[in-house]
DNA sequence: CGCTAATCGAGACGGTACGTCGGGTCTTAGG
DNA sequence: CCTAAGACCCGACGTACCGTCTCGATTAGCG
């Protein structure tokens, strides 16, 4: 399957025919995320999610390729939900978007549709580039936000070199969002605010240590 | 599917019948393994998997209750591999424990089968329990294996309190595993040695500054 | 199996969907009596006939609920071949009957599948049922069509009471029936024209000497 | 499979070793019976008519070289009950065998097992003829010892021509035999006291009336 | 207002894999 | 040599989804 029908039409503004349901997309992907929840990754049906949505299956073949692209639409817009409030000081910032993270990661159709589309994407390039746009290199903006606040604070130094900064900030990213994601779902212990606490300052402490070296 | 005979059996001799094949549970797990390098997860099939072990599907179904199960115990013992030689220090060991992990998950078949038995875990807690204890707990070793040498070289003063020693443990794994993982399998940038070295200076450091704290 | 869609939809004209492939039934049906030939009643496959018929398990499924009820179907309509041409005198025309019947006994795919489907019925009303009206009752035709040619030849008086004479008719098709099913399939011997002539004897004999006392 | 260890063994005594269970041959036959009456010919499992017997499913497969052969050895002797009481008329002795035979047919086991064995045997000579030894020939002798009778009471006269006499036989046998299984199997109608003086009068009837032609 | 064309629902289609069951064989330990 | 037990290979079962396809029936905008 190669997306035969690539998506909605965004530019290409399909002037004749009958037009796209609007609410069709908006019940499929609610549908989608139902289902989910109740079934898990493996046991969802495109042909279960379309009864749900009071759809045909064509209708819903006719907007995504499969099932990988289906729950990676439906669940991406739920990880625009994290803010970086600001709360202060660079640690309170850290701690509260850990615990964020912590709480998005803790609802089932989340954390179900997380690691298995990534999962299903390890041997599917142009999954996990669509999963990499969707939904991963959107959340490295609270990184980037964080660390400018902090700068604004004078917590931290601004930086000299733009590409040991993006390096950093990419570093930083990953050990957050994997120490997060480990916890939560492998290690399955809470991410309480006691251990986004512990966390924050291991984190932090490195990152002043790193700099000074 | 209900695990209708659970696994072999550990101390049940069945001292009657003919006794199972132990040739066919190793053909079984290296032809997993050899499936899952082909085909990924999703595509893996038992009938597959059971025609290249030479052996029948019933043979398969008498063992494992299902991919899940099978997966997770041809996957294992690949993680037994990782050791911690000692390179003399502690951010050498380190390092070299991170880039052996990297290692394992750039293997096909480690890094398509890890993520995905964890997402199909996120609704059975079977299965998550199975995780854990076969693949996941046991690596914890490393972690106080590394703590217990830094420590006899005088590199990290001795715990005081045995329950923050361990909570600052799994702290550690979490962060080391996640970061790995994250950075390997959804970032999908490479964990080179330089890489290693600026993870390791962020960890110990923050380490050494939570210490003084 | 609890004949989940009878068969395919005599008045419901299911006036939604794709039809079903008119084609399809009839392949079915031909590869049916192909495969019984060749392989017989307890080697038939429904996957090897779905093949032959170049078409889906589950196109077959949809239609036939099990083998018997796919079997009889595809039985039933070489019984009615079956006719029963003027010959000129009664005797000649059952002759003619038993010969003809003998020769649709003869053919392997009617020989195998008739006894199967009956064997198969004795624990089974449903298939029992089907089996008469598809394929038992309708030549009982025969019968009555032979006897309403004597009477207007004069060869046998009207009958007085219509209910002896619907108990006689019965009496003669499982007469006949039976005889003859039992000389080619259970005696194994063949029913040539000089059984035909000594049969028919005794059977108009009989119903002479009968109608006479 | 060719009837790997012909049956048990009747003149080879097998002198060394563990000789071969009486009970167990006795078990077998009776479960299987059993077995015949529960769930009909096609469901009839060889591991259940072993479980049923208490026995190994070696132990049987030891014995029989399968189903059939099995199922044959377990009905025939049921057949061997018909006898031939004198009950003064030649008539008299027809209709009560008539009865006797319907009455056998009516048991679950021998109805679902004749035609099933027989369907069977279409395909194969060999079991075909095992059938014929077996069950069917051996009925004959009714046929012949009922004309003997008659012939003593004089109620027939002694037949001229042994080849014509044989000849009849078999027609009487194919006659008889075939109406009452058709009649009981295939129309399922009763065969009562009242049909049984009906074919008897036809079937007597017929024997004169092609006597003085 | 009627045409054109893409949409919608429904459901049948050819496939592939599932997990189970029965057949018949083989391999144990024990009688 | 037999027996009970049970694992073995094999092949068919009937089911579930897949992704595609054909239907008749809606809707739009354009002419």
């Amino acid at each position: 399957m190669v997306t035969p029908m690539p998506h909605p039409t965004p530019d290409r503004p399909a002037r004749t025919g009958r037009p796209r349901s609007q609410e069709a997309d908006a019940a499929i992907l609610a549908a989608t995320r139902e289902a989910l929840v109740e079934l898990g990754w493996s046991k969802l049906t495109l042909g279960d999610v379309a009864t749900r949505a009071g759809v045909a299956k064509t209708t819903l073949y006719r907007r995504w390729a499969g099932k990988n692209e289906l729950v990676v639409d439906a669940v991406a817009e739920l990880f625009d939900e994290l803010e970086l409030p600001d709360r202060g000081s660079l640690a309170a910032d850290v701690e509260g978007v850990v615990l964020q993270f912590a709480a998005l990661l803790g609802r089932p159709e989340t954390r179900t549709a997380l690691m298995a589309v990534v999962a299903e994407s390890t041997g599917d390039e142009a999954l996990r580039a669509r999963i990499r746009s969707s939904i991963v290199d959107r959340q490295k903006r609270l990184v980037l936000e964080g660390r400018g606040r902090a700068q604004e604070r004078g917590e931290l130094p601004a930086e000299e070199d733009p590409e040991t900064a993006a390096r950093t900030a990419d570093l930083i990213f990953d050990v957050v969002a994997g120490a997060v994601v480990h916890r939560s779902l492998v290690s399955c212990e809470p991410v309480d605010a006691e251990w986004a606490h512990r966390f924050t300052a291991l984190l932090l402490g490195g990152l002043t240590a790193a700099a000074h070296s």
